[in-house]
DNA sequence: CAGTGAGCGAGCTTCCGCTTGACTT
């Protein structure tokens, strides 16, 4: 008898092919191989909403060849073993359907792990098509198609051409809109941070005001902090409480998809596409000699399940490497799902763990080499002993006042031996830190040394970052694991969503605008809810509950309503093609807002005769504003003034003398710091091409100073020479190299 | 380690999820 596999993914296949020899012939559909057509709908709404399928275009050459596989002798079992998720249940059906399968001729099977034990069991435990889970796939399929391809179309009516709507897209612009408005809304609040610096018998230590008569030190102008401040520098200080507490740390979970972008972007810098890319080439191996292996499991899942094979090796791993207190006697089980998720794969972890990263660093590319090393390191804490810290409370009485100050010792180091997750705070890195503390007595009298204060300001929330997104869209159980990154490109190649230089989204006017429309007239549809309710249906149809169809019905019939209303009611000048006061300044006709790539522009009503536009009202405003601030800048090679100018960039500084001059320079500041090499030029902030800032001679390219740390204003006090920032509260003399403590 | 400097409009576009090569330049 003859024996296909059928599976998604050829690495997948490639892997089988090794654990079960030549008696199965495995082969890859690629994923999906049939799909609704791209040109049409391609639902039936007064049928029963029957899809249309056909076998995508890239697919068809795939889709012949297992064909005749199939069928080429009489004695074929094909063995479907798509993943075992709502998508592969589906994959399975499709593939009956469009080789022509007969009922004897297929076997549906499915494994959670990629580990020879887990495929032979399967291989043993047959079922059959669970047609439930594929309807609810349907159901999800021609819902979203619904949902883009007709609202889609109303944009293009009512607002510009080429646009796109969308179940996740339209969420992921909302939230970046949202945050956007959040800020421009925001008022800082201020308030003061004041600490005190104190001497102890067996040392010194820095403690911060936290109580005031017992309340909460809350500190909210100038004048509060100095009354305080005159009021601590004459107080006694006792050490009223000591208190000492062990606390437990436990390691972050192994890697899933949303997780790996997140920590990739934090501690490596890496796009969440770039992380994809990387993990790839790491899951479809590398070749040394003969041997070509994956080195990481499949990179696309939502699980944090680790298999058997691979808990049985780590501990011996850990014994070797770290020795015995740092193996576990029983794996540590992550079992918080995450909304929304499928378990079809395992976690991302390395395929085999004794492969270090030192073993395979000359084999690899830096970053690969990077990732790898990140997923390793991940995966083996994950099974170490969680940490202990002794956690130490001082409680200093000065008067009315009430100080504290926290040290912390890592008694035992566990999983951070390996590897101890980053943040999304600042603040938070801190707290992995060790901070030690004198030995302070109970009843202790602790002299003063000084009195410190610092104007401070609430912050606004903070914008997005690619990864900060994806860990938001997954926790509203929004998008897929394979499709977090290309949902970022879509909504930045719509022109709906700026990445600048800071690597902050940033909505764009048209975002703004789609977002706005969205929001107004289908609320519902960009509800942050509106995915997970859908998911509690899809559940209801898979577990055989509901039918698909009537849920569909439901939605659609309002939604389609609203759709033809919005058709007739809203006009495309609601949104756009606003009239307006101002004349063209060519032929005297009135001038009209119009959108373009780049948001509202005025254009000449009599378009295309006239082709005259220029910018919006409030934009010339705006830009006269800029201009005016910087009007007495002037170009230190030519003496001509400067003009702002946009680029690729963003804003900058440009000589008006252009192009005889090509002076340019950032808005930022120029630095009142001489250049110590030229002592001519002035040091300027600048970038580099890949938005890295760095400080160099404004006299380039005649004087090629540059250096990476922020220079410091003061000169060195031994040599005069020039001192950048080191470290933090550092500076360092580049002359002589004296450090220098950065006094505030 | 060193960029950038207008002009947009109409277009036949578009969804979400599953997966990689096969096209040209």
């Amino acid at each position: 008898m003859n024996h296909i596999i059928i599976v998604e993914s050829p690495a997948k296949a490639r892997t089988l092919k090794k654990f079960l020899g030549a008696k199965y012939n495995v082969k890859a559909s690629m994923g999906h191989i049939r799909d609704l057509p791209k040109k049409e709908i391609g639902i039936d709404t007064e049928n029963d909403f029957k899809p249309k399928y056909e076998v995508s275009p890239d697919k068809k050459k795939i889709v012949k060849e297992l064909k005749d596989l199939a069928h080429k002798y009489e004695d074929t079992m094909v063995w479907l073993a798509p993943d075992e998720d709502r998508e592969g249940e589906s994959i399975a059906w499709h593939l009956v359907h469009a080789l022509g399968l007969k009922k004897d001729q297929y076997k549906r099977i499915a494994f959670h792990e990629i580990t020879k034990p887990a495929v032979l069991a399967a291989l043993e435990n047959p079922r059959n098509i669970d047609i439930d889970l594929v309807h609810a796939q349907q159901a999800r399929r021609v819902l979203d198609r619904l949902v883009g391809y007709k609202l889609s179309p109303l944009l293009w009516t009512k607002i510009r051409a080429g646009l796109s709507a969308g179940r996740v897209q339209s969420v992921a612009v909302r939230l970046i809109v949202d945050r956007e408005r959040e800020i421009e809304k925001f008022e800082p609040v201020e308030y003061w941070k004041i600490d005190t610096d104190l001497k102890a018998k067996k040392g010194d230590f820095n403690a911060e005001l936290s109580k005031i008569k017992g309340k909460k030190a809350e500190v909210k102008n100038k004048k509060e902090a100095t009354a305080i401040l005159k009021y601590l520098n004459k107080a006694d200080y006792n050490v009223a409480k000591l208190n000492k507490k062990e606390s437990i740390r436990q390691p972050a979970a192994p890697f899933i998809t949303s997780t790996l972008q997140q920590e990739a972007s934090r501690k490596l810098g890496f796009s969440v596409k770039q992380t994809m890319v990387i993990a790839q080439q790491l899951y479809e191996g590398i070749s040394h000699g003969k041997d070509h292996a994956g080195l990481i499991t499949y990179m696309r899942t939502d699980s944090f399940n680790l298999s058997n094979e691979f808990l049985k090796e780590v501990p011996k791993l850990l014994k070797k490497t770290y020795g015995d207190d740092y193996a576990l006697d029983k794996p540590r089980v992550f079992t918080k799902k995450a909304k929304g998720a499928q378990e079809a794969h395992e976690a991302i972890r390395p395929t085999d763990p004794n492969k270090t990263p030192e073993d395979l660093k000359s084999h690899l590319d830096p970053a690969q080499y990077k990732l790898y090393k990140l997923i390793w390191e991940r995966t083996i804490a994950s099974q170490m002993p969680a940490a202990v810290l002794d956690v130490t409370t001082v409680t200093v009485e000065a008067g009315d006042y009430e100080l504290t100050a926290k040290g912390q010792i890592i008694k035992f180091p566990g999983f951070m031996k390996a590897y101890v997750e980053g943040t999304d705070h600042p603040d938070e890195a801190l707290s992995n830190k060790e901070k030690t503390l004198p030995a302070i007595e109970e009843g202790e009298v602790c002299k003063l040394i000084e009195v410190n204060s610092e104007q401070k300001f609430t912050q606004p929330p903070a914008r997005y970052t690619e990864a900060t997104l994806v860990k938001k869209l997954e926790s509203e159980g929004i998008g897929r694991p394979s499709t977090y990154a290309p949902t970022i490109s879509t909504v930045i190649t719509r022109g709906y969503i700026e990445k600048k230089s800071d690597k902050k989204l940033y909505p764009l006017e048209i975002g703004m605008i789609v977002n706005d429309f969205l929001v107004e007239h289908f609320s519902d549809i960009v509800d942050y809810s509106f995915t997970a309710d859908m998911e509690e249906k899809l559940d209801d149809i898979a577990e055989g509950k509901t039918k698909w169809e009537p849920v569909i019905s439901k939605f659609y019939k309002p939604f389609e309503k609203t759709i033809e209303e919005k058709k007739k009611s809203v006009k495309k000048g609601d949104v756009i093609h606003e009239k307006t006061d101002e004349k063209c300044d060519v032929c005297g006709k009135p001038m009209m807002v119009k959108l373009g790539r780049n948001g509202k522009f005025l254009s000449c009503s009599d378009y295309p005769t006239c082709k005259n536009a220029k910018p919006m009202k409030e934009d010339r405003e705006k830009e006269a504003a800029l201009q005016k601030q910087f009007k007495d800048e002037k170009c230190e090679r030519c003496k001509s003034p400067m003009v702002v100018k946009k680029g690729r960039f963003g804003e900058f500084l440009a000589c008006s003398g252009y192009p005889n001059c090509k002076n340019t320079r950032p808005l930022a500041h120029a630095l009142d710091i001489d250049c110590p090499k030229c002592k001519k030029g002035k040091l300027t902030e600048k970038r580099t091409k890949r938005g890295k800032v760095f400080y160099g001679c404004n006299s380039y390219p005649d004087c090629d100073f540059a250096t990476w740390s922020k220079p410091s204003e003061t000169p060195c006090p031994v040599c005069k020479g020039l001192q950048v920032e080191s470290k933090k509260d550092l500076l360092k003399c580049e002359q002589c190299g004296k450090e220098t403590e950065i006094q505030s």
